[in-house]
DNA sequence: CTGTATCCTTAGGGATACTG
DNA sequence: CAGTATCCCTAAGGATACAG
């Protein structure tokens, strides 16, 4: 079953993110890394959401595949395996960004860190590159 | 077949906004309204990804429902339609860069606007606010 | 032009049992 | 712990045809 990325709707940047990115779970694993520094199969298991086994190894392989996150096993553990952004998968720290101002803003029913996003709108360039930086950290330090 | 919205799958910004946006054909019909000046069914029709009637129906009604569109018979022919965004609508504009932004950088095959690139990286608020504001203005005079 | 209505197919996804 | 393997089912989506 080795379908070649044939899957492009059309030659469009959104329409190129939206192919990789549009659907129901994987910007849910993406926060998972980012924001919850989530790194085990075992840690995305038990977000809120509740993504099934299957889905979530298909979810973990294509965004392999797309080179957003690689694959390793823990150094300090050879039985943990731990998935980490690469630099293409820390570029997308602004869309994720974004869809949090934007949720926290509209969905009037959570409440949302009220600290994080007034600093996303007064410091957006500066808590991007710490997000970063602290996940690049987290990764390296092993 | 009233079904209610209660397909939140979890309290959480970024979950709330994948539950609006996060098909495989929203944030498409979204580009089209914020970068194509698209406002009538047969124009969204015509994009390159040809969506069918019965889906791009679908979404213009879920949009309606988040209150993302609004849709109004054109004033100046009675037998057009037009949808439009609001101002929740429009401050998804920042998403879209952002997916614009990624995507171009990534994707290798397709060309994309280079000044435009350029422009959001140096004055990404006021390219939001342009984008905004000409927006506004198309739909505010008739 | 802006949709509905239908039919039909497939992919996506939930549940669960099992394995190295 | 980190998955595979199944089963099964529903929703999502494509392809028309047709209507106001």
């Amino acid at each position: 079953m080795t379908t070649p990325c044939n899957k492009r709707r059309s030659s469009c940047p959104i329409s190129f993110s939206l192919d990789v990115l549009g659907d129901k779970w994987t910007l849910l694993v993406m926060r998972d890394l980012i924001f919850m520094r989530k790194r085990r199969f075992g840690d995305f298991l038990n977000s809120a959401e509740k993504i099934a086994t299957n889905i979530l190894t298909q979810r973990l392989r294509n965004l392999e595949h797309a080179e957003i996150v690689t694959r390793r096993t823990d150094p300090e553990n050879a039985r943990q395996v731990l998935y980490e952004l690469t630099a293409k998968g820390l570029d997308l720290i602004p869309v994720l960004l974004d869809l949090i101002i934007w949720g926290a803003r509209y969905d009037l029913e959570t409440g949302a860190p009220q600290e994080f996003l007034t600093r996303a709108q007064t410091d957006r360039k500066g808590l991007i590159e710490e997000l970063r930086n602290s996940i690049l950290e987290q990764s390296s330090n092993e």
